[in-house]
DNA sequence: CTTCAGATGCTCT
DNA sequence: GAGCATCTGAAGA
């Protein structure tokens, strides 16, 4: 029953603004010491290649860095970003379209004291309110909390991390208004400026109900 | 609540 | 050498 409710490639292996939407709401799980990790997906962006000068493989260009955004869709793209910050992507698309969606904000629903140490070394009943409500409120915030570095760039969804349709595929509890349909907004993404034109595209996507006090800025 | 400077190192020109 | 899909802490409204 383990697998059950887990998405898989074919989830990913489709249009990149489409699998942004829609991973708004399902629930990422990094398994970390044999313990799972979960955040409600609450902010989205996607990148697409083809088309998209805010992506780091616009005009198909490939690099050493790129070269996972041309895996098959499912792989795990993590990048560091100003030096000391990390970036979690999911591959979208046919293998060889170079594409992702960027995690940007997750609400904490299990392990809160394993995310709090991680990211603030105290346990979650030792956070202030605002500390509590930022735990995962940015794309690298949300690496830190589940302790995703380059190290894992590359890997497939699987065993160290995945996404889970519903919490009652993780042998959870139900959560407070998580059984309700998401109410999704879109807009602009976020410092892709450099992008011209495309940086005005509304792919950024984020929840609006509750989920929506934990997106970022 | 807001703005703002500075941190820090990899990636590509 | 320039720039970056960011965050934090300090200072002010």
């Amino acid at each position: 029953m383990a697998d059950l409710g887990r998405l898989t490639p074919g989830f990913f292996a489709r249009d990149t603004v489409t699998v942004a939407r829609e991973l708004l709401g399902k629930y990422l799980v990094r398994v970390l010491d044999g313990q799972p990790l979960v955040l409600r997906i609450a902010e989205t962006e996607a990148y697409v290649g083809r088309r998209d000068r805010a992506c780091h493989a616009w005009n198909y260009r490939r690099t050493a860095r790129t070269e996972t955004l041309f895996a098959p869709p499912g792989t795990v793209y993590i990048y560091l970003i100003y030096g000391m910050y990390h970036c979690l992507n999911l591959v979208t698309e046919e293998e060889g379209e170079p594409a992702a969606v960027l995690i940007r904000a997750g609400q904490p629903r299990h392990n809160f004291d394993i995310l709090a140490e991680n990211r603030f070394g105290r346990k979650w009943g030792d956070l202030s309110p605002a500390q509590r409500r930022r735990l995962c409120d940015g794309p690298g915030k949300l690496c830190r909390a589940l302790s995703l570095t380059r190290a894992e760039n590359g890997i497939a969804l699987g065993e160290a991390l995945f996404v889970a349709d519903s919490l009652s595929a993780l042998s959870l509890p139900p959560w407070p208004g998580d059984g309700e349909p998401p109410r999704i907004a879109a807009g602009p993404r976020i410092g892709v400026d450099y992008a011209g034109e495309d940086a005005l595209l509304p792919w950024r996507f984020t929840l609006t109900d509750e989920g929506g006090k934990y997106v970022s800025l």
